[in-house]
DNA sequence: TGAGTAGGTAGTGATTCGCAACTTAAAAAA
DNA sequence: TTTTTTAAGTTGCGAATCACTACCTACTCA
C-alpha cells in the first residue's frame, strides 16, 4: 500500500489498525477466534480459506501481537492460536461492524448472537455516546484538534484542599 | 475470496459488511469522507491512493450506497461525493477500529478528534454495553442462538390492561 | 479559441490470491 | 518397531489485484 501523506498517517490509529487488519480474512479469522476456535484445521475447514493465505494470517495476527500461538502441552502437534487482550480489544470494532452489515446488508439479525451472561439478554448495539452518556449522531458532532479542547469544569467538591 | 461455509456465512453481518468495506483503502477513503472531503483530487492529494484504484473504490462505494455521487450544479465538471446515510452509519466501527489502532498501536490520540457539539467534550470510547447499560469485557459475555434467548421480563405496569 | 481543471482510463510490471500437491513432525495403530 | 494418520504448515503455478505513470475527455474560464 501507497504511503499516506504525513498528517493523515502519523496521528491516527486507523490506518495502524489496518496495517494488522486490514486484510480481508483477518477479519473472519478473527471473528471464528471470538467464536472459540482456536485450531488450524478448525480455521480452515470452518472459513474455507486457502491453507497458505491462513497460514500467511494467523502468522501476521501473531506478529501482530492478536492472537498467541501455543502448542498443546499433551500434543504437540497441536496449536492453539488464542485471543490476546490486544485481539479481544478488538471486539467492539468487529461488532459494530457485524451490527452494520445486519442492519444494511443482510437485514436480519446475526447467529449466533452475544448475549451478557448475567441475564442472557443481548447486547446493546456498539454507538457514540458523548462524555455524559448520550447517544451521538454524526450531526451533533464535529473534529477538533486536542489543544482546543478545554478541559471539563468539575463541580468543585473536594478541589481545593 | 473464497466462499464461507454457509452457517457463517448467511447468517452474519461481518462477511456481507466486508464485501463493501473488506478492501484496504475503503476505510481510508471513507474516514476522508467523515473528515469533510468530498471531490476526487482531495481523496487524492489527501490520500496519496493512485488514480485508478481511487476511482474503483470510489465507484464501488457509490456501487454499495455507501457514497453518493452527485455533479454539482454550479460547476458540472466537479462531482461530490458524500456519505448516505448508510456510509455514515459505519462511524461507530470507524472509530472502534481508529481507537483501538490508537490503544495497541500508535499509543497516543489522534488527531482531530470527534467532540460533542453541545460542549466541546471529546466523545467516549466506543464499548459495548448490557441491555441495561453496563460496560460489558468478553468475558462478561457468552454466545446465545437467537431461539434460545428469552425476552426480558419488564416491570408490569400498564401490562394487563 | 486556447489554457486550465476535475475526474477519470489505459498500459505495464510487481504483488497478492486461491488452489492443489507436497512436507514435516508428532501421535496412534499394528 | 514399523506403518499409518493427523496437525500444521510450505511450495509451485496461474489468475486476479495493485500501484505507478501517462494519457484522455468534458467542462469552465479568460
Amino acid at each position: 500500500m501507497g504511503e499516506l501523506k504525513e498528517d493523515l498517517c502519523l496521528d491516527c490509529g486507523l490506518p495502524a489498525a489496518l496495517e494488522s487488519m486490514g486484510e480481508r480474512w483477518s477479519f473472519l479469522i478473527l471473528r471464528a477466534a471470538f467464536n472459540g476456535l482456536h485450531h488450524f484445521e478448525e480455521f480452515q475447514s470452518t472459513l474455507g480459506i486457502a491453507r497458505n493465505i491462513l497460514a500467511n494470517r494467523l502468522g501476521r495476527l501473531v506478529d501482530h501481537g492478536i492472537l498467541a500461538r501455543e502448542p498443546m502441552p499433551d500434543d504437540r502437534r497441536k496449536i492453539e492460536y488464542r485471543l490476546t487482550e490486544k485481539g479481544a480489544a478488538l471486539l467492539p470494532a468487529m461488532l459494530a461492524l457485524r451490527q452494520w452489515g445486519e442492519v444494511w446488508e443482510t437485514g436480519m439479525p446475526s447467529t449466533p448472537v452475544l448475549v451478557d451472561t448475567r441475564d442472557e439478554q443481548p447486547i446493546r448495539k456498539v454507538s457514540i455516546l458523548s462524555h455524559d452518556g448520550r447517544e451521538l449522531q454524526l450531526g451533533d458532532m464535529c473534529w477538533k484538534h486536542t489543544h482546543e479542547i478545554k478541559p471539563l469544569e468539575m463541580p468543585r467538591l473536594q478541589a481545593v484542599a
